[in-house]
DNA sequence: CTCTCCATGTAAATGGTTACATGATTCA
DNA sequence: TGAATCATGTAACCATTTACATGGAGAG
């Protein structure tokens, strides 16, 4: 169990309602932990109730009520124990390398989509990443950021998931070339 | 549930056993997914009970006797069919992310060391994946190879594992310098 | 008038991890 | 003499996904 402390860095960034969180799940925690909203109302409630975390309801005119949590002192250190701890080895899992590695020469048009699909998806996620860089450098250029900003945790996470996006359109772009390539010259020829 | 299509696809290089299948998804399959050997060899009893594979057991002397398994025309097919169906989105789980996007000042110490280990053993991944790229394309050029091979999924996956422990390296060796640039001058001064 | 965003959850079913169990052989 | 490799599993526990449930506001 460990989505806890995904949820226990994401709140460094400051109060947070459960929707908002699963928002930035999606953008820019995602490209290294992936959680549903479900799990993480859950998480919150459970970290509430052990008091890493505190809650408070905002009541809110023309839209629902939410509930903003923030890191209590508990939750900031077991963040820092979490840290001191050596990690577990990554962990991935991608349907669509199982479909690459199993393809044959037969159902090859159906991958070339999904290869890209996914590469159009891998475009989106690099604008949102480069976005998302900018705002928090502001004007300083890279290194002095990196150098002198109180935090770059999330600059940090941030540049890598913007690397994997690149390295993902690239290797799809290569792998649906050549996919297209050995379809064209299996065709009988006329 | 979609380990079965890992194991269906691995099977498509030939005959294997439980443990030699564990190894290779230690080794080349690691880097899209990610299974324990007690999940191998309860997903191996269970596609052969429902006709997807068929095992036979090899006697063995000095060592433990092992079952190896091949695809059956049902395992053939339902690989197809998973082929064919749209991908779920990807999956990344990785604990060093999520520290160090929580780490402030104090801590760094502790993760420096965590990314200099992972950088390490993102070495050893690349010179294994060189391996297995040699190996695969043994005196070819990798264009003619992936124009005209019988199967270049392998190959391809390979690429994507490289590209992604050679961008984990780059990452480590980033975070790890700015990490100890940071702790530098914060130390008061003498 | 339909779709998306906001906002929060519960319950059942599936899937994954941890701990345990065994035991001979080979290499350092 | 201790560790790693070969080789296969079971059982209990934990985590995750899928399906369900609700409902107003604002945009096109």
């Amino acid at each position: 169990m460990a989505l806890r402390h995904a949820v226990l860095a994401a709140l460094l960034d400051g109060e947070m309602s459960g929707y908002q969180l699963s928002k930035t799940f999606d953008v820019s925690v995602s490209n290294y932990w992936h959680a549903l909203p479900q799990q993480l109302y859950a998480e919150l409630a459970k970290l509430e109730k052990e008091g890493l975390i505190t809650g408070r309801v905002v009541i809110q005119q023309g839209r629902p009520n939410k509930r903003l949590f923030t890191l209590a002192a508990a939750g900031t250190e077991e963040l820092a124990r979490f840290i001191a701890q050596p990690s577990r080895p990554s962990f991935i899992r991608d349907d669509l390398l199982v479909k690459v590695r199993a393809c044959e020469a037969d159902g090859t048009f159906a991958l070339i989509g999904q290869l890209e699909e996914r590469a159009g998806q891998a475009r989106a996620k690099i604008a949102l990443f480069d976005k998302l860089l900018r705002q928090l450098r502001g004007t300083d250029d890279e290194d002095d950021f990196l150098a002198r900003a109180p935090r770059v945790g999330p600059y940090l996470t941030g540049l890598r998931g913007k690397a994997f996006e690149e390295e993902t359109l690239r290797w799809c772009e290569q792998s649906a070339r050549v996919l297209r390539l050995r379809a064209e010259n299996s065709r009988p020829r006329g």
